[in-house]
DNA sequence: GGCAAATATATTGTGCACAATCTATTTGCT
DNA sequence: AGCAAATAGATTGTGCACAATATATTTGCC
């Protein structure tokens, strides 16, 4: 078999293998407040920045609407936000967080505490993970440019 | 806000969004061969090794069966596998590539080579590429062992 | 003003992930 | 042999992702 083929060569099996791994850790902290790892993600960019378009959120969280739109109205099911159709321009629809929302913060601090403490909180680890974090997002600017010419 | 929940600093939204970002990039290649990305990996372990039971597949992939049976049937289903209950244990179906399964590796070759050409193909290139790697398998396995202990 | 093109979101359909449960079979113990 | 526990895979149900398409609204141009 061509070496190149081989699975545990490939960055990109390492990524997904990675990425779900991760967002399995997450799961038992997230669990406690309800959300999934996406509805968390939500409730992020929001915590960030309130009554944000669809769109905003899909262009922070590189998702469409048709990923976004049941999301939101599960979301609001369960009274974590609020989805009002803009009085100028009927076409947007702008997310606001309720009170249940914004209370929700408060708890999901201990979230990337937990997640510290879980990987270790040295500061060795801190700084590996940030230049992990910061090589991850290079990878993923690189590959929605067309990655055309090489990185750095 | 505090500075923990900022989008822009969590590893775990850079490893979502990179992985997504290196899926899209698969798949235009792997659209031509009939092919999803998983099922793309579960040819890459067959190609490495033919023959192997639905649990050795998921835990070279970290996949149980709830993915793995759907997955497999729609895969036998175009003819790139054969399912078959052993013999001297009933409960365990081993995985077999049918002659078109195993001829499709020839053209699977060239999935790698268009990504190092799209990737830049460049000597540093590679070498960042195998180094993220590297700490992505790492991550993977400190998170899988529990992580108790700091990395490294 | 009228209409084509653009825009924002919604809908539909397919295919993962994954938790939870189920079924069938095998193993191990006495 | 007989039976509880373990094992392998299948099933069910929920929630993403995402391509493709549809709908409704707005904009820009004549």
């Amino acid at each position: 078999m061509h070496e190149s083929l081989r699975l545990d060569n490939q960055l990109c099996f390492a990524l997904y293998a990675a990425s779900r791994a991760m967002t399995q850790v997450y799961q038992p902290l997230l669990e406690p407040l309800g959300l999934t790892y996406p509805q968390y993600l939500v409730l992020l960019v929001l915590w960030e920045e309130d009554a944000l378009l669809v769109k905003e959120i899909g262009a922070r969280l590189d998702l469409d609407s048709g990923t976004l739109t049941p999301l939101l109205k599960r979301m609001e099911a369960q009274s974590l936000v609020v989805r009002k159709r803009q009085e100028n321009d009927q076409r947007q629809v702008r997310i606001h967080l309720s009170p249940s929302g914004r209370a929700l913060e408060g708890k999901a601090i201990e979230v990337p505490h937990a997640l510290a403490c879980r990987y270790g909180n040295v500061p060795s680890a801190y700084v590996e993970a940030t230049r992990l974090r910061d090589a991850l997002i290079g990878l993923r600017k690189h590959l929605r440019n067309g990655a055309t010419e090489p990185p750095r």
